[in-house]
DNA sequence: CGGTCCATTGAGCACCATCAAGACTTGTGG
DNA sequence: CCACAAGTCTTGATGGTGCTCAATGGACCG
């Protein structure tokens, strides 16, 4: 199904919708179906730029595949990695909301599907649905909490905190109590897991060995393995 | 005007919202009736909690004079303080809304009014009220990329430069481009505004006078002036 | 086998928290 | 009005954390 006479929009927004979590689920047919004409499908490679720091607003970004990584530039030409939105996630509707310039540079890390719905459209979706302002304000209060624990932890805890938090929390669904070694942060890079947690290569190199020498992980280039999950909390809490 | 046979409720949410920028201001009058009902106002002494990082979000707080200090507790009893809000502002929504515990601790810095409204009935007001959803929205886009920015800076860039953005956003609104001195935060310790930007007493002591060495600002305890801003301002594009 | 990219390791140094006095301000009671 | 006390601000000394620069070690690939 769908329409092969218009084969830019590849699947209408109502289809799209579906997906799991996506904040758009609570609109009916009838509401999908302005941002369905107006808005823009297009296919990203990964490293390209959705729009940078300062940009005006022009623009909601929804992903249907692949990722972003939401940065912040430096003068010195550094970048400081904010978070990143996959699959599901909305990018820039806060600025769209707020009337403001896009706070951070959107990229993606991945190649991905991603469709721009005008900003008009968008805040006309949003002031017509209660349902959806309902839907995204609850969606941006639980995002901006996690953002903003993660931005405090970056601010006041050592490095060693940071790590053992980034491992424990891209494996917590899996083996949540369990002894045994979880395999541990598929490709990524010592770069990027650097770059999450507001540290640099060498220092997480360091910091990951310091660990492993007391035996809580297991490292080697390109695996990673958490023996003891129990210690690693513990180490927080310290 | 008001009901000499309810003093507790001081006056009524309907007064009360014609506030600024208040967020209920967009309520009828009706609308306000729900709250003005179950609503608790109370005035707290300087240094009183309205709630513990961590407790279950019972409640929404409006604060109608005063001063809050939103903060977290460390482990080493040490306090790191994310923002103050004051009159005219919401408190603890996020958590009511995101259904999860508060994610701080808010202390009144001043002897404060301030009304308690029960999460339901919050709750409730923005799901029949799509406007002040809207509001809600638009007020925490704004917040938070706020806080985000203060967040990020107090983990990426050194104590000089919080410092002059200290400076440089306590006085803004006056003399923006005059070139004269101009006095500077009204009544805040060292301490506190040491803590306001994340750092300690002694070294936001020493960043002041090393400041003051170059020229930049005037200082004296319980004084401060800034002698240069586009000085100043330079210093952050360094 | 020589490249390129990434991870690791080392050495040096800047920044900043901490601990510890000293200086100044403010308030209180004689 | 002075003396003392308490609080705040300032200054110094020290050490730890983590960033930078630089070199080495592998891995993968042509």
């Amino acid at each position: 199904m769908g329409t092969p006479s218009e084969p830019k929009a590849v699947d209408g927004c109502f289809a799209c919708r579906a997906r799991h979590d996506h904040p758009f689920r609570c609109l009916t047919a009838d509401e999908t179906a302005v941002p369905e004409r107006t808005h823009v499908s297009h296919i990203y490679q990964r490293g390209q730029t959705l729009f940078y720091e300062g940009n005006p607003a022009l623009a909601v970004y929804c992903i249907k595949s692949g990722s972003v990584r939401l940065s912040r530039m430096t003068r010195g030409g550094g970048e400081i990695v904010i978070g990143t939105r996959s699959a599901g996630e909305i990018v820039g509707f806060r600025a769209a909301i707020a009337g403001q310039p896009y706070g951070l540079t959107a990229v993606t890390t991945a190649p991905s599907r991603i469709c721009a719905i005008p900003r008009d459209v968008f805040v006309e979706m949003v002031t017509n649905s209660p349902t959806l302002a309902l839907e995204l304000l609850r969606l941006l209060s639980i995002r901006s909490r996690a953002t903003e624990g993660q931005l405090i932890s970056r601010a006041h805890e050592p490095v060693v905190a940071r790590t053992v938090r980034l491992l424990l929390a891209t494996h917590g669904q899996q083996d949540a109590d369990a002894q045994r070694p979880v395999e541990q942060l598929a490709g990524l890079s010592r770069e990027e897991m650097a770059l999450l947690i507001g540290t640099t290569r060498e220092t997480l190199s360091r910091t990951l060995h310091s660990l492993a020498e007391r035996g809580l992980v297991e490292v080697s280039p390109s695996r990673l393995r958490v023996l003891n999950m129990e210690a690693l909390r513990a180490r927080l809490r310290t």
